[in-house]
DNA sequence: TGCAAACCATAAC
DNA sequence: GTTATGGTTTGCA
């Protein structure tokens, strides 16, 4: 039984779909509604599935960490992800952007470098990303570090990427399952924004 | 700049 | 199987 609970923090509605204590997919929206929406349309087809109006404390505490990533910050509880559904491809890919440090940005084609395969094939994961904001898309730009697209809206991209503002103004290198993923400060792609 | 062609995993037929 | 479809990229005029 898989169990979706949903609360309003800061003006933001988070919504998640927990299974035995490990997260299937996450989201967050203007309304209550069309959180619950999104979630409801990334659980597996044929698990029955029941909707919460007042989230438990484990639910809170992982609905808390949701909005502590969306604020810019690191998420301080353990989020199991469940991943079993997912194409070997997918989980690659969904990994490498997990590791885009706060604060720094890296195109669809480093991605692609790192996990393999091409830029548009990534751009497709995360499109279909289930674990927003956990799994940091709204950080893969592309290439010319213009916005790219995003999900959720693109005006949700542009906050969240200006809340993760650190000040870096270098280049750096992050290891992925031992290949390196260039990633470039936040700032270069703010800076482009009229 | 702007356009066309290559790109590559999925989902939909 | 095959085709269509992107949150792309690159090269060339």
């Amino acid at each position: 039984m898989i169990e979706i609970y949903s609360q309003e923090i800061e003006q933001t509605w988070f919504c998640v779909a927990v299974n035995n204590h490990c997260i299937v997919t996450s989201s967050f929206a203007e309304n209550q509604q069309a959180a619950i929406y999104k979630v409801l349309d990334k659980i597996p087809f044929k698990v029955p599935f029941q909707i919460f109006h007042e989230p438990t404390i484990q639910a809170k505490t992982i609905l808390a960490a949701l909005k502590d990533l969306h604020n810019g910050k690191t998420a301080q509880a353990d989020l199991h992800l469940v991943t079993s559904n997912l194409t070997d491809y997918t989980k690659k890919v969904l990994k490498a952007t997990q590791c885009i440090p706060i604060g720094y940005v890296t195109s669809y084609g480093e991605i692609a470098k790192a996990a393999g395969g091409g830029a548009r094939a990534v751009g497709n994961i995360m499109a279909s990303n289930p674990f927003a904001p956990i799994v940091p898309c709204h950080r893969v730009v592309k290439s010319d570090f213009s916005l790219g697209g995003y999900g959720l809206g693109l005006k949700f991209k542009v906050e969240l990427l200006k809340k993760e503002k650190q000040g870096f103004s270098c280049t750096k290198q992050v290891n992925v399952d031992g290949v390196k993923l260039g990633v470039f400060p936040v700032e270069w792609v703010l800076r482009n924004l009229v």
